[in-house]
DNA sequence: TTGAAAGCGTTACCAG
DNA sequence: CTGGTAACGCTTTCAA
């Protein structure tokens, strides 16, 4: 049996909170016992037992982090960073996968309330985000990505200005027929800023709408007119799918002067696509990407993508969780960060 | 304040083991006094404690997985992997990632040994995976990825095998003068299956010093002598590296006319530095990568690559861990998942 | 500065 | 079939 802290306060002849007290190190304790106590730590090897720990304390130590597609470069690179800067603060790592089954969300939420998880961090489905905003009562949660809500704090780039800014750029480098990949499936003919409803719009969230509400306003305010035969949709943000649309594009129109992908993701597959086709990038036909994930700079030709401080990011998500979880009742605070174009070679002229 | 057993055995009118009984359903419970609980569960709208339970079982309910790096793709798709078939087995997954600092694999044993994880599958970064032959007690562990131990289970593919059949495929189209990116940094002169100490082997772990034999053995074969020029060293399995060496090698050797690289992500760098040089894949030189991750379908040209059942494989480390946490003593096994070339365009003649 | 005892929320044992 | 009670290992009052 493994030892507990009676064990090595017997050993040590003191009593279990003298131990506790040298342990976590709060209180000053005698230097000569504590020397004792953890003489018979090491002795004993002495692992504390997390769970009650977690039981007495009323907290784990471990935070949650759901996102849709563990699969897309986009989260491995947010994990990676949740995992390393959440370790830097002390705190344990749960991931969960939640486009599969959108009640996973409800579970983590659950597992949040169940005092397994301390806080969690979402990366939200679907615009209606449904646990959040049906949930009575909320554990300490973050958002990421862009979501229409006001009960949980958030960190989000600006997807309108981003995508109104990479279609400009487009635009200031000569190409006119400038068609994007990754509009929600469901063109919404309007280009307001109101909810689109259901579950229709699982591709990347909100994400997808309001990239492409940018790229319309760049458009019409250099008075192009909107073809919508140039907004390409797709039903998940995926390589295959984007090369399976594009290449059926191809087929039946000219080839765009440029396609702007609503993920690098995408672009991989367009470039894929175009590649099959023997459609020279850029010469024939320019390709821009969103996120600067890390082989962005790897694709052949390299992609010219919206880049963000993923680290900043992050950070920014932990710090609104840290908040929320010393405070329940703090105010939602929304924190936004900023972005760049980064231009490569394959949207060069 | 939650509510708790108590709270709904209160309410419910019974004793809080009869609650029990009803969450847990292993016991029949008269449906009349089940109905009453139920109602009165909802009524509380009760969440269990998993901390109280986890102390009081003596299992959390959770496995650990830690990765050497989060960022590689591959890592995702293992993530992706674990996260959904541990899922299924109603497990959670907690997240670590070793590379940056090797004793992270201590730390999460230790977690292990806390009783927050129930089981651990371990990517070990070094040869000499420290943290599993130095514990004295282990709790339940697997390894992925080649490492010579017997101590805890372990789940591989054939890496020698592998990296011998891609080498004999590249010969087999003709190919001879055939090199490999992503060796060990330190070249050991012999090709035997000693083992090489340290912490110089962080590339890949066992798999680069592994892949490298396989190489070697198809060669001598082939009678083709062995080049040591040809064998193009890497310290981390990423395309940024990769990139950097063989865009350096291509400045001072002719081009060879394969590149064998030990990983796809080091083939992706590998195919930009080919095209920062002008040298066309695969009419002068062509490329082949391991592991066949989703995006080297999707490459400029489309890689030739390793591919292996990552489902069956991640499924096997669940199966062994399964059996490890059911009877500790339970013999390590060793399975080999089985592999298969995956031709593609990059290295068509 | 340290000790004794209570309690966190569950589940298991043993009666009834 | 169900109820009381104890116990998991830790921390935190309160006293000494």
């Amino acid at each position: 049996m493994r030892a507990t802290v009676k064990d090595v306060a017997k050993l040590a002849g003191v009593s279990p909170k003298t131990v506790s007290n040298v342990i976590n190190g709060v209180v000053f304790v005698r230097p000569e016992t504590r020397e004792r106590v953890e003489h018979a730590l090491q002795e004993l090897d002495y692992v504390p037992n997390l769970s009650a720990r977690g039981l007495r304390n009323g907290r784990s130590g471990m935070i949650g982090l759901a996102l849709p597609d563990l699969l897309r470069p986009y989260s491995a690179e947010i994990t990676h960073l949740v995992v390393e800067l959440a370790h830097q603060r002390g705190w344990g790592v749960q991931i969960e996968q939640t486009a599969a089954q959108p009640d996973r969300e409800f579970e983590l939420l659950s597992k949040a309330r169940a005092n397994l998880v301390d806080g969690l961090i979402l990366n939200p489905v679907n615009l209606d985000d449904s646990a959040v905003t049906t949930a009575e009562v909320l554990p300490a949660v973050v958002l990421i990505g862009d979501v229409d809500q006001d009960r949980v704090s958030q960190v989000a780039i600006d997807n309108v200005g981003a995508a109104r800014e990479m279609t400009q750029h487009l635009l200031d480098q000569g190409f006119r027929r400038i068609a994007v990949v990754g509009t929600p499936e469901l063109p919404s003919g309007a280009s307001g800023t109101g909810r689109v409803g259901g579950s229709t719009d699982a591709a990347g969230t909100a994400a997808a709408r309001l990239r492409t509400i940018g790229y319309r306003e760049a458009l019409e305010a250099a008075g192009i007119p909107h073809d919508p035969d140039l907004e390409i949709a797709l039903d998940r943000w995926s390589p295959e799918g984007a090369a399976v649309v594009v290449g059926r594009h191809l087929e039946t129109h000219e080839p765009p002067d440029a396609l702007f992908c609503f993920t690098d993701t995408i672009a991989f597959g367009t470039l894929s696509a175009l590649w099959s086709a023997g459609v020279a990038v850029p010469q024939q036909c320019a390709v821009a990407g969103f996120d600067n994930i890390v082989d962005s700079r790897f694709t052949v030709p390299p992609l010219t993508t919206i880049d963000f401080d993923r680290r900043q990011f992050v950070e920014a998500a932990l710090d609104l969780l840290a908040e929320r979880m010393a405070d329940k009742d703090a105010k939602p605070r929304r924190v936004v960060v900023p972005h760049r174009i980064v231009s490569r070679a394959s949207t060069a002229r």
